[in-house]
DNA sequence: TTGTTACTGAACACATCGTTCGATTATGAT
DNA sequence: ATCATAATCGAACGATGTGTTCAGTAACAA
């Protein structure tokens, strides 16, 4: 890839991850995050069609990286359950999470969470549905996944906002108010 | 109140809520909004600041409603724990709540749901407060008091994008899935 | 060096917003 | 029935932000 195309990419991330830190998505405007990346205008729109892709590549850029490694294969073949090999990788994903904790506070603080969280709950949905193969509930398997994904997704949300916290002690809380994980 | 300025609003909110049946908030344009109401441009504007001024009166519209009655009473005080209070509370927020599911599938299917579900939380935590006083749990307090909030909250949007359960069931569901509360 | 590709930035058309204001009409109190 | 009041109308306006275009410039790879 040419040169110039990664550091006009890299530019708009940062001016945009920077923005995020001091105030909410929508009151972001495309004309700041050109400023600020020091860019042509039709050099940005040469490589997002809109400020919502660039939100969109943003969480793909996340994601592929909090998800890369191996959470979809089951770790552990010893006698310790499902749970103690989910709880392993919750961690994992808050660990990469807390790193980018400073500006995807800006993405939740405004109505372009809902975009942050459908995609990250995409994402956690296929590694729950995984990790729950063969398992029977009580209630529909759809309702317990999307529970299951959405109170992580919302565990992360409550991280957030009260940090303190260590990725352990938060995906301990996880696991304790998640039936059908222990 | 003038009947004209009521004949507005009802007007206003009708076409909204139409118009949320077609197409996902984010695509209905203030001027939509007005034609469909057949009123003038400054009417709107002199009844709503924005278009989200709108969408934050029809919520407080829908949730007043849904939230009226009882729901912070205690109102078993025999034996049945918490929990079947809890359960009847749930159901018959259920049973308003699905009165106004044509259109709350469109305030949902796009970032304006960030927005209902918002002020849905807003109103929940105030019920799941008073019913928790005094309980203890392995979690930080607000963090299972958020849970319990989100959980139901997410509930809601599952059945609605899932009809076809009665909310008898959708609360058992919720019952099932949430420690704490049996 | 040279042909290709990316960046620049001013200018443009466009959509939507929220406001203004004078004219018109409905309302409710007397 | 009258009349002062208040709500509505709607065209016109300025403002803001969007996404595109294009001719000129600079960087790149071979």
């Amino acid at each position: 890839m040419d040169r110039r195309q990664l550091k006009t990419r890299q530019a708009v991330f940062q001016a945009f991850t920077g923005l995020l830190e001091k105030k909410s998505y929508n009151n972001i405007t495309v004309q700041e995050i050109i400023d600020e990346a020091n860019i042509g205008r039709s050099t940005f729109y040469s490589h997002f069609e809109t400020k919502d892709e660039l939100l969109k590549a943003l969480c793909t850029e996340i994601f592929t990286h909090v998800f890369s490694e191996d959470l979809c294969e089951e770790k552990t073949h010893d006698f310790s359950g499902a749970g103690a090999d989910m709880g392993r990788k919750v961690t994992h994903i808050l660990y990469h999470l807390r790193e980018s904790r400073s500006y995807i506070r800006g993405i939740l603080s405004s109505e372009s969470g809902e975009l942050f969280m459908r995609y990250f709950k995409e994402h956690l949905r296929r590694v729950f549905e995984r990790a729950l193969k063969e398992q029977e509930f009580n209630v529909p398997r759809d309702y317990m996944v999307n529970h299951m994904v959405c109170g992580l997704a919302e565990s992360v949300r409550w991280w957030m906002d009260n940090p303190g916290y260590t990725p352990e002690e938060i995906s301990a809380f996880y696991m304790e108010i998640t039936p059908g994980l222990e």
